[in-house]
DNA sequence: ATTATCTATAGATCTATAGATAATGC
DNA sequence: ATTATCTATAGATCTATAGATAATGC
């Protein structure tokens, strides 16, 4: 029962788990695969639907490294937000850069079955903001309002109008019917009506801000939007 | 130390609160409290936002009568989404029933400061769609499925268009701008800004679909919108 | 010596259950 | 006898911290 004295039975199977191999600049690419990681998995799971222990694990750590990182989980959830806005920022900036028509390039990749069935690398406004909303932290609350801003910045740049004025109120119009089918499409689990939602959000936004292909007709027909956007 | 074995120094103050006054159909007013509760608090803080024992501390009871009124915490949050939407669908029925503009009605209650600032008491869809869509639950989900299809129902009744695949895309197109812009105005920290989303939207919404009391002049002001609906 | 990570755990909280008790209803 | 609620707690999980250890860098 005692067990006795031997000191080294298994002479190093947990020495090599315990101290574990450090690297010279590994650590920061720690640091950017938890960031990662949380960014992926706060859009997938919800800020609350994710812990710390499944999260370090996930990016391949273990929970106790997590505080020489960040200073707490509502630290690392700004850094998510601000990892996944950048990165869905750019991925939009390449796409519009590489388009003739920048407008509809965006809508067609926001407003998309893919973007529907893949939360965890798409707009962290339609997969946070009723979350954030409910979040005390002014710092998160910030920073989504800066994306909104940021958002608004875009469309009003894309959409057309008589004026100024009439540019950021089509683009604030826009940027709420966007985010909310994306909403709606996710909750409905009809794949008919969520594809329904999508196509025609889709559709009705070109029709009203980009009718550069046909004139005006009043309703919004088809129009056959691509199947799926390669990523 | 040993204080004794006086039965009765306190008569009946623990008495009084173990076995706990039960009544006739007081049970029923309970379980309906709770329901009335959780309607009200998963909506304010999200579903994972509220525990059962804070709950049902909310509704006046202790958390040990929970599961003789519920199978369990999915169940109560399927029976609140209900009660969360019969509550809001009378409401609208009423209003829209008294309205000589019913779109207006509609348009101009769910997309206001009001409806922003008290989402205890507002559209499941705003405060719990992007909860909803990550919970596995196939029974709430499928209920969430139904209040759009019936908000899109109502909606296609309301706009108008020349012919009835018009209007329901219309409809749909509306319902998405409506709940994005108040999900959009309730993350965003600036009031200035939120304001603007909200009044921008109401305008937008009523300049498309219901231009019925100006010429449509194809940008969206101000139209003074109502300060304030009472409840 | 410093530092990034590890194992381990504390304390809080969450869902769910167990057992006791007093009012109700037969 | 039944039942609705109560007190109390079990077991799981969550955020955060403590202390140990091995690689790095001076």
């Amino acid at each position: 029962m005692k067990e006795g004295r031997r000191s080294s039975m298994r002479p190093s199977s947990l020495a090599r788990e315990v101290g574990v191999k450090i690297s010279k600049e590994t650590v920061e690419q720690n640091r950017e695969r938890v960031i990662d990681t949380a960014a992926r998995l706060f859009r997938e799971r919800g800020i609350d639907g994710i812990g710390l222990v499944d999260l370090m694990k996930a990016a391949g750590l273990t929970p106790g490294g997590f505080y020489r990182q960040f200073k707490s989980k509502d630290d690392l959830v700004v850094q998510a937000v601000k990892r996944a806005y950048d990165d869905m920022s750019a991925d939009l900036g390449r796409r519009i850069a590489a388009s003739d028509d920048p407008l509809q390039t965006l809508v067609q990749h926001y407003v998309s079955d893919y973007h529907r069935d893949d939360p965890g690398h798409g707009c962290s406004l339609a997969a946070l903001a009723a979350d954030a909303a409910r979040h005390d932290d002014p710092v998160l609350r910030e920073y989504f309002g800066n994306i909104v801003t940021n958002y608004i910045g875009l469309l009003t740049a894309l959409v057309r109008g008589p004026d100024a004025v009439a540019k950021r109120s089509a683009a604030i119009a826009a940027l709420a019917e966007m985010i909310g089918s994306v909403v709606l499409s996710r909750v409905v689990p009809d794949q008919i009506l969520s594809g329904e939602i999508i196509d025609t959000v889709s559709n009705d936004l070109m029709a009203r801000h980009a009718p550069s292909r046909s004139a005006p007709t009043g309703d919004t027909k088809p129009t056959k939007r691509p199947k799926e956007l390669p990523a």
